[in-house]
DNA sequence: ATTAAAACATGACATTTATCATATTAATGA
DNA sequence: TCATTAATATGATAAATGTCATGTTTTAAT
């Protein structure tokens, strides 16, 4: 079993706070998991009773809409914690995590974490930053949602997936996303995705090689997303 | 100076936590405030230090977008507590908050606050669950502005206003918003938003008679929000 | 390697929504 | 009360976006 005393990613999330006797108590019942590529580590609607920490790997938490179509929330990476918000509500999780790559996590019992919001100020205060930070965030996307057009959202996302995960030695962003998935964070239809990149492409502002996205002008990305 | 403890409104926000000895420090520190109508309490931007709770009246939470156009956030009314996100974070308040009818408001000052988080564990949970309750509001309406139509939109927002707000003696709905405002709400142009309660209108699921809205047929408009 | 399935791409068209112009009505202040 | 402004309303039109059809490419499985 690892040991969560010598875990780098700790240092990300709200765990930085926890003492070397929580540290240990946590590392004998802390459960370790691999989740492939597209498997889900839980649905919304499902009590998850803990919280996930992303060891490595990316997820996306997705919300089903009445129309039965997928919406991607937020993107997860490693150092970032699940399940917070349901904990603390004692509520079912209200999104569906699903690995986009292959990842590494492990699962921490709510009877643990909720010793520390207990007995120690400085996490509660790191998740309650956190939470908020999210809750931010969320503000900014509702706001671009409403306001922004399809081809501007296209644009900043192209741009925070750059800043966020980065892109390989051939420029290509990182991170890989199908076009419906996209699309599915920008709140638009597939085909409207797949077009709009097209005329990035035709303009000269990204390149496209299969799936791999390049993007070559980022300054008139900036100006296209305002 | 009104004192906290014999505040009813305490018991519906996070203060409800607070201990007599808390609450008499707080009757002392805390400011009381007139807001009419119309009246900005803070702006995007501010400095705030503090929260304030809201004795009476509602405001609207407002974020400013890139083309210059306000959108209408959240609705916050009496019970609930303003600020929180900001002096948590420890940064400015990202929204600004505008009254939509006279207020009573009181002020506490960060330092107070913050005390309250060291020494009362349940004040902290209780602050945690709003902000817990806040993101999940925050995560379903993105889902709606990305998936739904707008007519979908503002089915379900007449129908929350209802609910949350209530109506007045002739059955229409007690908080007034401009049509303005209530296409800030559901993110679509003034004109579409009045069109479509034209439209609504004529379908005769509502009655509009000067600034008055009166929900005529619920499970229409229920099923039009799907 | 071959085939089936999934993902990507594009055209044609319908629908939704925004924008601009212009009335009409209501609210406000001198 | 009257004048002035703001809010509401509606038509005409343009622009954005969604939907359906279909073809191509890529991926995955046998």
């Amino acid at each position: 079993m690892s040991k969560c005393e010598q875990c780098i990613v700790r240092e990300f999330s709200s765990l930085k706070a926890l003492t070397k006797d929580e540290l240990l108590k946590l590392s004998s019942c802390k459960t370790s998991h691999i989740i492939k590529k597209g498997e889900v580590i839980f649905e919304e609607g499902e009590n998850v009773n803990g919280i996930y920490c992303i060891k490595d790997g990316v997820c996306k938490l997705t919300k089903l809409s009445a129309n039965g179509k997928d919406h991607i929330v937020k993107l997860v990476t490693k150092g970032e914690l699940l399940g917070q918000r349901s904990m603390i509500s004692d509520e079912p999780v209200n999104l569906s995590a699903v690995a986009l790559e292959d990842m590494q996590v492990c699962f921490i019992p709510k009877s643990e974490v909720m010793g520390y919001f207990d007995k120690n100020n400085q996490f509660s205060m790191n998740v309650m930053k956190s939470i908020c930070g999210d809750l931010k965030e969320a503000d900014d996307h509702m706001v671009n949602l409403a306001q922004k057009t399809v081809k501007e959202r296209l644009a900043e996302t192209l741009l925070y997936l750059n800043n966020t995960f980065g892109k390989n030695k051939d420029n290509s962003l990182k991170i890989q996303l199908s076009r419906d998935e996209l699309a599915s964070i920008i709140g638009t239809a597939t085909e409207s995705c797949i077009r709009l990149l097209s005329d990035f492409k035709k303009l000269g502002l990204i390149e496209l090689t299969g799936k791999k996205i390049i993007l070559k002008d980022i300054n008139a990305l900036k100006k296209l997303a305002e």
